[in-house]
DNA sequence: GTCCATATAAATCTGCATATTTTTATGTCC
DNA sequence: GGACATAAAAATATGCAGATTTATATGGAC
């Protein structure tokens, strides 16, 4: 039995597109984002389109620029600083409510989203979209029990934002690690120690992959996406 | 000379009227928002208020639902202990982050803006929305230089959010109170005091607001708003 | 009452008209 | 010639008026 397919309107499936493909780092940081084309490549009117960017600005997922139409934002090192901060404090509140809620649900949740995130190996290609996916859901397992849709959200707001830069980061060099054994350490020390280390731990995890970019940020390969080469068309910023 | 009055564009208007009378309340939570009716009522096409709409949805100042439009969202009470108990997490870490990056140009800013709080009167009718204004603009203040705009936004978002609730409790009976005392005592443990102390202010006053509009709800007023009655075409959820 | 067909209302979408910005071309001064 | 200003042209974003699709209300058969 196939899931019935859940009536959606068009500008909701570009706005899914568009989301996933920034997400994913289809888009050059900076890149204009000009609504006929797009339209004419989804084969939508040019509303549905702006709709679509209109929602997705909201989320900060591209830039608005008032009757100069919409781009991909820029990435800079201190953005990404302030990112995985923020993330960091976040996400250690949002551990340390849930485990105050512990219930069983929650930890079985944690353990069979551990379970299928180890199905996957980041290194073979094939799997890569599969890992991701059961990557973030194991860390959304994690903080699922936080008693706040608000905290939730937010929370992944800035990992959708984390996961651009990630994806970014691919293309220049970054091989992704697996943290498989990172991975069971927090969750052993989620379901059984206390929120202190379960924190510690999962600062330590979001730090590594921080360092990891500021790295390819110190030898300059985000040179060319960070430095707006004059005269370009896409100069928008005022 | 008069400020340069900002390029923008119809769509924005009309999202930003639509914002400012959600969160003043102008709309009955639940109320279902027709696109024709308000478009007429701003003199714009349907296109320019479903971008407006679609943008107030990513901010869950309004709800969409797929082929059946958009609502104003309703109220609940765990709703609202939720909203404040976030609220409070986050301005409680923003505070602290706030404090221990202290400098002087974040106090002279909490300094004035409690001044131009002081001159507003929060129980003369004329003076409300001034009010209303310099008190938010206290409390952003404090929160200022903590360092992250995601943080900041964060916390704007739920703050918004919050104003709805305030906003709609005037309607039914509940009196805005001054708490010029307390925003004194805030602004001293801000800028003398410890983090946890400043931390535990700033709780108890959102906590005030929570008890004050959970007795609304405890009393029945706000009956009328969550008890959606049967037969009503505004009954969109599923 | 439940099911189904039909009518009505509403949301959604498209194609084009308009307004604005950006680019290109042109002229002027030094 | 190069720097700068100005004006025309092109590209682009924005907005509107219906046409189309979808959901909701209505009424009748069983």
């Amino acid at each position: 039995m196939a899931k019935v397919s859940e009536k959606t309107t068009l500008s909701t499936t570009v706005y899914q597109k568009l989301r996933s493909d920034i997400i994913q780092g289809e888009f050059r940081p900076g890149e204009k984002l000009r609504i006929e084309p797009i339209a004419a490549t989804y084969g939508v009117g040019s509303n549905a389109v702006r709709e679509a960017l209109s929602r997705l600005s909201a989320e900060r997922l591209v830039e608005r620029y008032e009757q100069r139409g919409f781009a991909v934002p820029a990435i800079a090192l201190d953005d990404w600083r302030v990112l995985v901060r923020t993330r960091c404090w976040l996400e250690t509140k949002a551990l340390e409510e849930a485990m105050a809620n512990r219930d069983e649900h929650w930890e079985e949740g944690i353990v069979l989203a551990l379970h299928r995130l180890s199905r996957f190996r980041s290194d073979r290609p094939e799997e890569r979209a599969g890992w991701e996916d059961a990557h973030r859901n194991f860390h959304r397992a994690l903080l699922a029990n936080c008693g706040s849709p608000w905290l939730l959200e937010f929370c992944d707001i800035l990992a959708d934002h984390a996961a651009r830069y990630i994806s970014i980061s691919h293309a220049y060099g970054n091989m992704p690690r697996n943290g498989q054994s990172e991975h069971e350490a927090l969750m052993k020390a989620v379901l059984n120690g206390t929120a202190a280390d379960a924190g510690a731990l999962l600062v330590a995890h979001y730090t590594k992959t921080l360092q990891t970019i500021e790295e390819l940020f110190a030898q300059g390969r985000f040179a060319p996406l960070t430095e707006p080469r004059s005269g370009r068309a896409e100069a928008l910023a005022d």
